[in-house]
DNA sequence: CTAGGGTTAG
């Protein structure tokens, strides 16, 4: 083989993988057998052709893609900053935050820091999503800046919403402010007025969220379906049903388009205040603006009707949605095995398990919950315990909610040894007791 | 390429 020729085929394959890549036209399977063979003739000019490849693995199977990370820094082909950005991605979703720390601590080492913006978003949303959102500001307003790393936008959308999430909206409050006073180039724009008005709202906080509002549209920023949604939700939640339909108005005056997730706040809004006539209302109003019900929507009537006593009503319900093709999800499940629960129909529960499972939908911590206080209002402790045992061998760590529920039956029952080996097993897992873990002691 | 709204458990 001569030596010119293995450059030539290797260019073709890279040629061929950017086209395929950007024609949406390369299965994780595909992209695995692409990678091999690349590998086998890579140079330095191939580090394009893997970033795509990688970037195909990593969407799908994020611990794969760190994995294939390993083979290029094993083989003669230098990673770029691209790469590293990949990897910290794949490392934050694989749930590794301490392989995304050293893959950007590599970033800094090669003096990429400067343009790793999105990077750092990546790593920023695995902080919060860690509830370490302090730090996550540490990074944003000091070492970011220390790197010559601008934050932007997305920088600070990330925080606004990991301090919302941390129900520390008014810190997010005065952030804002600081941004708007500081008059620097990175102002909040639509998505950060909403993230904090719905955060706001969400603590009950209505009359800084009806301030905010107001500052944002004297700043020149025009509201959108999301803004107006989360209003209209947060007046629903304060049970303020004629406020939301006022902001609706507002909406189609403005030329706001309503969408599905604007008619389910309503429609949960209704339900709740126990006006079902105003519920056949806004379905009327969503057919004749053209919006489809969907899962959600479905999942809001399913456990209205539950709540009410009714669960042969929502199986009714879930059946047919099966026919008109929209897929249960886990959340479907949980409101309808919790309707079981509330009827003692363990036999129901079981079958429903069974069906979940069968459709490739694994039980999460609410499913066990339902399973847990259902199996506690019967004071069989066995069955309580064997469900923390099941949680566990799936590689799901109880948390505080299903600690509460197994604390408050055996203290009911009288066995306080159990009750403190539980609460102790909880803290030595890292969990923090609530008031209702507490209540019992 | 990276950010925001609706549904479930003790």
């Amino acid at each position: 083989m001569s030596r010119r020729l293995v450059p030539v085929d290797r260019r073709i394959l890279e040629q061929n993988i950017k086209a395929r890549y950007h024609a949406g036209d390369i299965g994780t399977q595909d992209a695995l057998h692409l990678f091999d063979e690349l590998l086998q003739c890579a140079g330095s000019s191939s580090i394009r052709a893997i970033n795509y490849l990688v970037t195909t693995v990593g969407r799908d199977c994020p611990a794969l893609g760190v994995s294939l990370f390993n083979r290029v820094a094993s083989a003669n082909v230098a990673p770029n900053s691209i790469t590293y950005t990949i990897l910290v991605d794949c490392c934050c979703r694989a749930g590794r935050l301490d392989l995304g720390f050293a893959a950007m601590g590599h970033i800094i080492k090669m003096g990429f820091a400067a343009d790793a913006i999105v990077t750092f978003s990546h790593l920023l949303n695995a902080i919060c999503a860690e509830k370490k959102t302090s730090y996550a500001m540490d990074i944003v307003l000091r070492i970011m800046p220390m790197f010559n790393c601008v934050p932007n936008i997305f920088s600070y959308s990330i925080l606004f919403k990991g301090l919302c999430n941390e129900k520390r909206s008014q810190e997010a409050l005065e952030l804002i402010q600081v941004m708007v006073e500081h008059g620097g180039s990175c102002q909040p724009n639509v998505v950060s007025y909403s993230t904090v008005i719905d955060g706001l709202l969400k603590e009950g906080l209505v009359g800084k969220a009806y301030s905010l509002f107001c500052e944002m549209l004297q700043r020149g920023i025009s509201p959108n379906a999301v803004t107006c949604s989360s209003i209209i939700s947060g007046m629903c939640k304060a049970q303020s049903m004629d406020k939301s339909e006022e902001v609706l108005q507002q909406m189609l005056d403005r030329r706001i388009l309503p969408d599905v997730t604007t008619y389910n706040s309503l429609i949960h809004g209704y339900y709740s205040s126990g006006r079902c006539k105003e519920v056949d209302r806004i379905f009327q109003e969503m057919s004749r603006n053209g919006v489809q019900p969907n899962i959600v929507t479905y999942n809001i009537q399913m456990d209205y009707l539950c709540k009410s006593g009714r669960c042969a009503e929502a199986r009714k319900i879930f059946d047919s949605m099966i026919g008109l093709g929209q897929k249960p999800d886990v959340t479907t499940y949980s409101i309808l095995l919790h309707g079981y629960a509330m009827e003692k129909s363990f036999h129901e529960m079981h079958c429903l398990i069974d069906l979940m499972v069968g459709n490739g939908i694994s039980p999460d911590h609410h499913v066990y919950n339902i399973l847990i206080s259902a199996y506690a209002k019967e004071e069989t402790v066995g069955e309580v315990m064997h469900i923390f045992t099941k949680m566990r061998q799936q590689g799901l760590n109880p948390n505080v909610a299903n600690y509460g529920a197994a604390v408050n039956l055996l203290s009911k029952i009288g066995r306080m040894d159990d009750v403190m080996s539980q609460f102790n097993q909880m803290i030595t897992e890292g969990l923090a007791p609530d008031i209702i873990v507490f209540t019992p002691l």
